[in-house]
DNA sequence: CTTCTCAATACCTTTCCGGTATACCCATGG
DNA sequence: CCATGGGTATACCGGAAAGGTATTGAGAAG
């Protein structure tokens, strides 16, 4: 039983005659009845009863008529599947994203646009710190990750720079600095900071730490938060200032914290990323980087 | 995408090598490995990353592995349904007979034995007269009748002879010759008779008559019924007596009606028959008649 | 570096499928 | 009663497709 033979089994019978089938499926009438008496054979069954005018079902013909018809649909749907999965119309994307970063207007149209163009994939947002999302990239456990990368990605990763960050300085509003910042960042050397753990976020931290030190400055952690909102909130505490990413800072509101921009912050630039694992051939992942690239070009030209 | 090319690519997919899976299905490996690769180009996809050591599956290829899997099992089920259809253990027969013949030994023997031995078919038993039974045999919307036949059946129509009833004579209580039968028919001329319609059992009717006719016996009907119940139930009332089939009359129990044998009646033989269109071959029929032959073969050995 | 495993390629043989020509069967109509 | 026209079945041929053997090539393991 095949699904040739099926194909020509149903023509015979929504024609009713071998030769009306020959006409549909554009194969000549021997072949045809050859194939039905194949059919007949390998499920040692008579699917027909032949008279002078055509062929007429038998019982069990019938019972097969209808599942012949499932079995092409199915075989349709299954072609028709794959193609959807194969273009990345289908499927699943897993993406890590530190929440903070949601606010950036290219990521929120980033992520709105493949939504919205690729509404069959299941699309899934992890809220991770650039630690975690590196190790579980590595793993394969993330198809992609939007985080603080080098310029150059590690081994095995592929990344495009969505966006340069800066850095911004957050002081607690019942400080006396919070009226008037000071020009330079060494007059802080004294004061409490909040500080984060490197393991969270380890580009990062090494980038920021080397970028103050370059200044000599040489800050005193008295506390430390699991990611930005933590920070913050101890900020807004009074229990120190910080030094947070300028994202962060701007989408995230705080009662009870001032922002305070320093040029010195400013020069320090951290490259926020699009990574994925190279090997990773998914077509959803594929589309997604196009879509990244489309932006980024459209990005350029806005520029 | 063909059956084959299914499964070797399920058992490629399985055994995790070409190789493997060519020991499995008896072909060479070099048979399949272009199998594999025509079904991905007939799918436009990459189903497989190869390796030295290996294939490994790709998402699509993860996919119709599932796929797969449902269209050959839905195609081995197709196949035993078709064979289950074909042998009778499935599908459907339906069945007319009379009501007061399913009191007959032999005819509750039967249709047990068929509900018990065929319990995938959907056995369906219409009650009715005669008549109607002979009509819808025809018409193709009965697959079986058991029905009052002549001995040699209508054109297009099989039968074989079940059971040869004879008449009997049933009388009101209240009648005086519920005490005393009378010797002859003859006798009867005067009393009142309940009458059946001739359209309900035209074979039956047509035999009674002439044979009544033959004793010298013209019964005077003043009430008709519609069938045997209904006749009976007004002999009980007084209205009349009858003469009904002697399977009637031992499976009917109704108050207020006596039932006498006479050797006239008893010499009127009503060949009743189980008959089918000789056109119908449907295995469930087969299985029927199959099971009536050996019904009555054993009947035979019994005397 | 050798060896082993496995996939890919080349090439041959066989099988299967489709096409043409034709026989056959039956119903219809002159 | 025979011709005709619809249909199916059979015979036979050519080409395409599938399977087999032998061999090459590419990695992994020893």
């Amino acid at each position: 039983m095949d699904f040739r033979q099926l194909q020509y089994f149903v023509a015979v019978v929504e024609e009713g005659s071998v030769s009306g089938a020959s006409r549909r499926v554009h194969v000549a009438q021997p072949a045809l009845t050859r194939q039905i008496k194949l059919l007949e054979d390998s499920l040692g069954t008579q699917l027909f009863t032949r008279h002078s005018q055509g062929m007429q079902l038998t019982i069990t013909g019938r019972a097969l008529y209808e599942d012949a018809q499932d079995l092409l649909d199915q075989r349709q749907q299954v072609i028709a599947r794959l193609a959807a999965l194969d273009n990345g119309l289908s499927g699943k994307l897993s993406l890590g994203i530190t929440v903070t970063h949601l606010w950036l207007p290219m990521v929120a149209e980033l992520l709105g646009a493949y939504r919205k163009r690729y509404n069959g994939v299941a699309f899934e947002v992890f809220p991770l710190l650039s630690g975690p999302q590196l190790e579980r990239l590595q793993q394969g456990k993330l198809d992609a990750g939007i985080l603080y990368l080098d310029d150059e990605a590690p081994a095995g990763l592929s990344s495009r720079l969505l966006h340069r960050d800066s850095l911004i300085l957050a002081v607690p509003e019942s400080s006396p600095l919070a009226e008037a910042a000071p020009n330079s960042l060494s007059a802080l050397n004294d004061e409490d900071f909040v500080w984060g753990a490197r393991s969270a976020s380890p580009v990062y931290y090494d980038r920021v730490l080397s970028h103050l030190h370059r200044l000599g400055f040489n800050p005193r952690p008295v506390q430390y938060g699991a990611d930005n909102i933590a920070i913050l909130s101890m900020v807004a505490a009074g229990l120190g200032m910080a030094v947070v990413p300028a994202s962060a800072g701007e989408s995230t509101v705080i009662p009870g914290v001032r922002y305070l921009r320093m040029k010195e912050l400013d020069e320090c630039s951290m490259p926020l990323c699009f990574a994925w694992r190279s090997d990773n051939d998914s077509p959803t992942l594929a589309n997604m980087i196009a879509l990244v690239d489309e932006t980024l070009s459209l990005e350029m030209d806005r520029k």
